[in-house]
RNA sequence: GGACGGGUAGCCAAGUGGUAAGGCAUCGGCCUGCAAAGCCGAUCAUCAUGGGUUCGAUUCCCAUCCCGUCCUCCA
């Protein structure tokens, strides 16, 4: 079997061919850094990031580009009323981002400035004008021309056959030929940023970047091209029209797209109320695996509903599987082997395999890990689990998290960064994010410390001593479990 | 208004032409010095509403209501 994926091109599920063997090119649309991110960006780069690990997992090398727009009508405004320079401004945010994905396991891509491209982008221009498909405007302005490219629609399923230019134009734009044709260039205005180049002064437009940069990192044609859903038109669409244009030849194969989310079963926006960035979570307490488990939950074909009731049982849940890892790596087991625990394995393995191969069926992988995880459960408490299924059930867990990338007790060091961050900003930190703070309080030595002393008072039956300890430890966000088998402990 | 996607238990949700995964929550039990973790059992779904097709629909078709995305710069 093989993968088989939404093509937002063709409209169907196909199956995910590469043009070169086991060799994936993909582009995603990256963040326009004039802010911090929100959980709905970061819904379209864990969607994206699952692709990729799933690519790798099934046996692809991924070439995985993705820009980072670090020029754009918002960022003019925005670092202008601050009075800083476009590129202070945007580093601050691009620096930010590249944390945020760090805290979600973003696996990194390759990244393309726009800003570092802007001769290529001149280049890329001139020869558009050359072919026809691009005119220039009396202020210096240069747009691409719809009317030459009689496939544009394809991607957005639009048909601009039937338009017919009316006498309705934007009055900033009255040199346009027609309403449609949009910007590839734009000439400076006072007090912008602009650059000098081949073909004049000025900036570019919004989706020119996108065509120059994928083209320039992974040829004329290559297999992916991912982003939000809202980027299918007019950026996508305008991206395919001015490659296409250009190269002649077809751009890429396979469109993916996330879809939105919503926020407590509304739109998420500022007026709303509702409106999340990545930090404003953490700083609630929220831990970055719980928001990478929640937003992975859901298939990237559909809508997400994003709760905070959501993303407490997320915390739980990923506890859950951390609590049977742990069980697996610290536990004693009898010598021997079970087949029912190796087929258990295999067959798990194989469900999430088969799960994900049905365009990317993320929570029906999770379902296969948590049967897997009862069943051995179970055999754990009966004794039927023995050493030599230890590395098959591990290898399954692994699989899973290879993909989702949630079990590493690792939360409290990576919030540990935004915590001061925040103090930096002087924003608000909850007790809650303290809390999850003080499990990264006590060094991995002072914690068996701890636990000797503890066993020790248990042993002497002192359990007034030992509880005191225990109490201690579990306010220091370490979690103590007492087996048969000994003692056994993690960071919550 | 037009195009498209969706409405499944208290919550998040998968899925199917033959009455429905998984997680969370709730209740009871087992285990346990306590706790934690785990297991077992139970409760919980007329699958938005109204029609139609069919031996049979939650799954296909139509209508209605609701939600979301896009219709030039929003992931």
């Amino acid at each position: 079997m093989a993968l088989r994926l939404y093509n937002t091109l063709s409209g169907k599920i196909e199956e995910f061919q590469t043009l070169q063997k086991n060799q994936v090119r993909m582009y995603a649309c990256g963040p326009t850094v004039y802010d911090y991110g929100h959980i709905g960006n970061f819904r379209t780069f864990v969607a994206v990031d699952i692709l990729h690990r799933f690519l790798e997992q099934s046996g692809y090398t991924v070439q995985h580009v993705m820009n980072i727009t670090d020029v754009d009508d918002k960022i003019i405004r925005n670092s202008s009323r601050e009075g800083v320079p476009v590129q202070t401004y945007t580093a601050k945010y691009e620096k930010a981002f590249l944390e945020d994905t760090l805290l979600l396991n973003i696996a990194q891509p390759k990244l393309a400035r726009a800003t570092e491209h802007i001769p290529e982008m001149a280049e890329f221009i001139a020869k558009l004008e050359a072919k026809g498909f691009v005119y220039r405007t009396e202020d210096g302005s240069y747009y691409f021309r719809i009317a030459k490219f009689p496939a544009y629609g394809k991607l957005s399923k639009k048909d601009f056959g039937g338009m017919q230019d009316g006498a309705r134009v934007d009055v900033d734009e009255y040199e346009k030929d027609s309403a449609r044709d949009f910007a590839v260039w734009k000439a400076p205005k006072p007090g912008e940023a602009s650059w000098e180049t081949s073909i004049g002064p000025g900036r570019p437009g919004w989706h020119i970047e996108c065509s120059v940069m994928s083209m320039e990192e992974l040829g004329e044609t290559f297999d992916l091209h991912a982003g939000g859903e809202d980027l299918i038109f007019p950026h996508h669409e305008n991206e395919i029209a001015q490659s296409e244009a250009y190269s002649g030849k077809p751009f890429a194969r396979f469109w993916f797209h996330p879809r939105f989310l919503l926020v407590e079963g509304e739109k998420m926006s500022k007026s709303a109320g509702n409106f999340y960035t990545l930090r404003d979570l953490v700083l609630k307490g929220h831990k970055p695996s719980s928001i990478r488990y929640l937003l992975a939950s859901v298939p990237y074909s559909t809508q997400l509903n994003f709760t905070f009731d959501g993303l407490k049982q997320a915390e739980v849940s990923v506890d859950r599987l951390r609590n049977f890892r742990l069980r697996l790596t610290s536990g004693q087991f009898p010598a021997g082997a079970n087949p029912e625990m190796t087929k258990l394995a295999q067959e798990t393995t194989d469900r999430m395999r088969a799960a994900l191969e049905d365009d990317l069926n993320t929570p029906q992988a999770q379902a296969a890990i948590f049967d897997m995880a009862r069943t051995a459960n179970a055999a754990f408490d009966s004794g039927a689990v023995k050493q030599d299924d230890v590395p098959a059930l591990l290898g399954a867990l692994d699989k899973f998290n290879e993909i989702f990338a949630v079990l590493r007790d690792d939360d409290a060091p990576k919030i540990k960064s935004i915590a001061e961050w925040a103090k930096a900003e002087g924003r608000d930190i909850s007790q809650e994010l303290l809390g999850l703070l003080q499990s990264d309080a006590l060094s991995d030595e002072q914690v068996n410390g701890k636990l000797a002393e503890m066993e020790a008072a248990r042993k002497a039956r002192n359990f007034p001593v030992s509880d005191a300890i225990r109490k201690e430890l579990t306010a220091a966000g370490i979690l103590v479990e007492n087996t048969k088998d000994g003692v056994r402990w993690r960071r919550k």
